[in-house]
DNA sequence: CCATTTTCATTTGTATACGAATAATGGGGC
DNA sequence: GCCCCATTATTCGTATACAAATGAAAATGG
């Protein structure tokens, strides 16, 4: 069958159903966290606990976000006091984020609680399709 | 395992993946589609297609968006001149949105890239996986 | 037929998300 | 030491995304 003439359905495209997914598990999110951290707040937080102390635009690179992006976020994250900000002393282009003890203190609170998001997430999901699934998205990455 | 002890590894969070993949989509359609339609106008387009007439809350619920999000797609899609609004002569509340002519034109062409972006983002699959991630997202749904 | 409730559309405020442009600084090659 | 290029951070503009509030109009129930 030819493309111009092949059916196009929007609820069976991977793009469509992806928002789909997405809408689904901000929503778990937020049942979770309300109003206290985002997704993308928690993903800064977490990944700036995995690396330690890095600028700004390296802990963008590392979540995924754009240099624009990352800083609003990191902008939120320190009028909540959660993240700190010091110069870099060997290069006064940058300057380094680390956790708060505010922000420390909370991590291990802030994994339990994402291990439940993802719980939430792939409930409709048993532990084999659970294994598949994350095998077929880091394909796609 | 504890929850509290088990460890957190942002990388294998579904929700992470799932925002990685939906940035790899986007990035996908933007090569195809250029500045002129994001995915979800062209989403609200390809619906409209779909069901023809309907007023702009009704799109939006098959769309998957809020109230003020499709109202904000609408806009930006009239002013291309691609979509349409009339009165609803039964009911003062609400106007009735269409394709345009130029629109409506466009649907054959649409659905032929619409494909060709599907098949870029499910590249990196054979096609049982490709069945198999479809079937596994639409659980999660 | 009137009061309660729903629905439609709009608006406001906040938070991603990214392209593009800019200024300041750093590093490399020569 | 100096020029070119890369990197850092910021800013602007546009486009989702959603909670919450509002006003108008329709539907519903007694």
């Amino acid at each position: 069958m030819s493309d111009e003439a092949r059916p196009y359905h929007l609820d069976d495209q991977v793009g469509y159903i992806l928002r789909l997914v997405s809408q689904r598990h901000a929503s778990l999110f937020l049942a979770r966290f309300g109003q206290d951290l985002t997704p993308t707040q928690f993903a800064a937080m977490a990944r700036l606990d995995e690396v330690g102390q890095c600028s700004q635009n390296e802990l963008g690179r590392r979540t995924a976000m754009d240099v624009a992006t990352i800083k609003g976020v990191v902008d939120r994250l320190r009028a909540k006091g959660l993240v700190e900000q010091t110069a870099d002393p060997g290069d006064k282009r940058r300057s380094l984020l680390s956790l708060s003890a505010a922000g420390a203190g909370m991590i291990a609170a802030l994994h339990q609680m994402g291990h439940a998001v993802t719980e939430d997430t792939l409930q409709p999901l048993n532990a084999q399709e659970r294994q598949d699934l994350l095998a077929l998205l880091r394909k796609m990455v």
